[in-house]
DNA sequence: CGTGTAAGGAATTCTGACACG
DNA sequence: CGTGTAAGGAATTCTGACACG
């Protein structure tokens, strides 16, 4: 399920992950939640499951701009 | 996808029924969302897609109390 | 670097009610 | 009956910043 429609509350019960994570992975590119017109994330089945191998992954030491060539399949800038 | 997750304002851009329609729909036992701990509506999928039909139906002229038996295979009061 | 938190504001959702018919 | 709307409140989410290290 690709169709972005849950709120970051929500994410956070599904992943584990704080808020903060989150976002924090969203600044350093590792996921590309959309908008609502108000400017809350929406996200999308398959992001809480990235988010999820994300968090994994930093917990094994990586560090965000590393796995950033990984979970990057996604909008790029420029 | 059972899972409930989604809010009600992504509910109304996926099936084109307003707050007020879904709503009325729960109301009458059509539905069945969960809460967040705030209080705050949240459905599935699968939920958005039994709307659509409850929709159809309504406007094929049916009445709540008359779908009723057809879309809660959900919770029963009692 | 990755994450916690307090701060203030804006968007979202809620309920109960009045309305029409 | 099914749906619209204005009303006021409560919960949710947002950003930018300071903190630790």
């Amino acid at each position: 399920m690709s169709i972005k429609v849950i709120r970051i509350g929500a994410v956070c019960e599904l992943t584990g992950l704080t808020e903060r994570q989150i976002r924090y992975y969203e600044e350093k590119q590792l996921i590309f939640p959309d908008r609502t017109r108000g400017g809350a994330r929406t996200f999308s089945f398959e992001d809480v499951d990235i988010l999820k191998e994300i968090h994994t992954k930093i917990q094994d030491g990586f560090h965000t701009f590393e796995l950033r060539k990984t979970f990057s399949r996604q909008p790029m800038r420029s």
